[in-house]
RNA sequence: GCGCCGGUAGCUCAAUUGGCAGAGCAUUUGACUCUUAAUCAACAGGUUCCGGGUUCAAGUCCCGGCCGGCGCACCA
């Protein structure tokens, strides 16, 4: 495509006839749209209320028939008709002459037109600021992903999925905090700059802080920080935050994606489980009034509870075969072999059967399960399960095939998390850069006592994709993160751009 | 990072085998006193993403680059 800055780069150097160019700098805004329709739906075809009204908005559609004008104005409620008259309204010629795009403020009384439109009938109108750019055609809206994307505020006046989508995310948003306080769990922020990053396996994005001289890695994970809250007796805690993966970019990942984390000490796994199918159900119920839904045309149902189901069970049944943790590593190197996966020497059974599970099994799941019972070899912050020393408590809920929560009782024994992250330490050294490293202070916290406690870490990302419906994480990001246009590049000359 | 597909007027999209680059909407102008994507008429609007190449002739074919969508890989 063109450069996107270069939209209506032909209208904006147009000249703009007879309109002035001076703005109000406030209006005297007194109703909304909404507000006005609920309120004069009674009004019969040709009926005027006798009451007036101060609206404003963006002018979304014009017709002019000669001495009488119709706009049909849209703000952040919703849409009402303008109705402008020759011999009634102030600057009627000025009133045709309006761009679509165009705020206007306008005042008059509520009428219904004789054709059965509720209307405000323009008294006295103000442009409240001029719309030099065209916001795409107005039946087809704008549609290159390239536009939409970099030019979001373009994209929410032109098209209603943009609007409906990330208003949906605002809206679970708001459940996730709403249901959280109600669960007794307090807010809380922890640092995004990170001297190592840590609390999840993943490549980090690296940053310099010139005064302190130090290098920092903007954080993977907010998890250890909030287990260090729990040592001081903060026994609920939340954070709901962004967090930044240096990592590949696909319709289900962005390099900056929220997640909600959270943890209760007393608590284990299952009782975080129960919570967590509470939590999400709830939040679809809250936003959506049900938890029966259609997600890319396919019935799902978000009704707890949701089944539980071992990873290794789910992996048995997938390969057809009696499969665990303790099968011979080699017999598992051969399933995944079988597979297409060749498993690096580094590989032992634990991540040979996480591995299996993923290929064989995980793409299959499509009504919210739980899969638990992971490997100590693949979850270093879990702890050791109950009833098997090589399995940890662990889950990680599936919606749709994708992972949407993950969670834990906390590996809360400092000796144990110490043999932990140096086997992490090691794996790093070998050169997995997704390896997490030595957190001394993380240790030293532990030293101090974490009470048993089960956390929960969720895609805020891809909750808000399955209430909106949408198979694009980008659509449920307002701004998702794009690889910039040359001449956007700080520093550089621009030379190339477009 | 690899593969496939795409980028044409401000927007949405056409353009046959390589043969004069078009339409609708928007903008500008005119007509019209109840429209609903109003309608009708007229004018104007182009670095066909960028840079090379082949050819009498390139939007179209070839090479390189930029950006995006999808798939794979990685991951949540």
């Amino acid at each position: 495509m063109a450069h996107p800055a270069r939209i209506a780069y032909r209208a904006w150097t147009q000249p703009f006839g007879r309109r002035s160019v001076s703005t109000p700098y406030s209006f005297a805004h007194g109703a909304y749209a909404r507000d006005v329709r609920a309120t004069f739906d009674h009004l019969e075809a040709g009926e005027e209320s006798g009451s007036s009204v101060s609206v404003a908005g963006r002018v979304m559609l014009l017709r002019t028939q000669g001495r009488v004008a119709f706009a049909t104005m849209r703000d952040s409620t919703g849409e009402v008709q303008l109705f402008a008259q020759s011999a009634a309204s102030e600057d009627f010629e000025g009133f045709t002459h309006l761009h679509l795009g165009d705020w206007v403020g306008v005042t008059g009384e509520v009428v219904r037109t004789r054709r059965g439109e509720l209307s405000v009938k323009v008294g006295s109108w103000t442009r409240l600021a001029e719309a030099r750019r065209n916001f795409g055609d107005k039946w087809a809206g704008i549609a290159d992903y390239d536009v939409r994307y970099r030019h979001r505020e373009a994209d929410l006046w032109a098209n209603e999925r943009t609007r409906t989508s990330l208003a949906l995310r605002s809206a679970v948003l708001r459940a996730l905090r709403e249901r959280c306080w109600a669960g007794g769990f307090m807010e809380v922020e922890t640092p995004m700059l990170n001297p190592i990053a840590t609390g999840a396996a993943a490549r980090p994005f690296v940053t310099h802080h010139n005064a302190l001289d130090s290098e920092f890695y903007l954080r993977i994970a907010p998890e250890l920080w909030l287990k260090r809250l729990v040592v001081g007796g903060f026994e609920r805690v939340f954070e709901l935050g962004r967090v930044f993966r240096n990592e590949g970019v696909s319709p289900r990942h962005n390099p900056e994606f929220t997640s909600l984390e959270l943890y209760s000490a007393y608590w284990d796994y299952e009782d975080m489980m129960a919570f967590t199918e509470e939590l999400v159900a709830g939040v679809v119920r809250d936003v959506l009034g049900t938890t029966t839904l259609t997600y890319q045309g396919r019935a799902l149902s978000m009704a707890p509870p949701w089944p539980r189901r071992p990873m290794a069970e789910l992996a048995s049944e997938a390969v057809g075969e009696a499969v665990s943790v303790h099968t011979p590593r080699e017999r598992l190197a051969a399933l995944l072999e079988e597979r297409g996966v060749v498993a690096p020497p580094a590989w032992g059974p634990g991540r040979c059967l996480a591995e299996l599970f993923e290929c064989a099994a995980e793409s299959a799941l499509w009504e919210p399960v739980f899969v638990t019972d992971h490997p100590v070899e693949v979850s270093p912050l879990a702890r050791r399960h109950r009833g098997d020393a090589e399995l940890t408590e662990r889950f990680e809920s599936y919606v749709a095939g994708w992972e949407l929560s993950n969670g834990f009782s906390e590996l809360n024994d400092p000796v144990e998390q110490r043999v932990r992250f140096e086997q992490q330490a090691a794996l790093g050294a070998a050169g997995d850069d997704e390896a997490m490293s030595v957190d001394e202070n993380y240790l030293a916290a532990l030293e101090w006592g974490l009470p048993p406690t089960a956390g929960l870490g969720v895609g805020v990302d891809r909750l808000a994709m399955i209430v909106a419906d949408e198979s694009n994480i980008r659509e449920v990001i307002a701004f998702p993160t794009l690889k910039p246009w040359r001449d956007e590049v700080g520093g550089s000359e621009g030379a190339g751009g477009a």
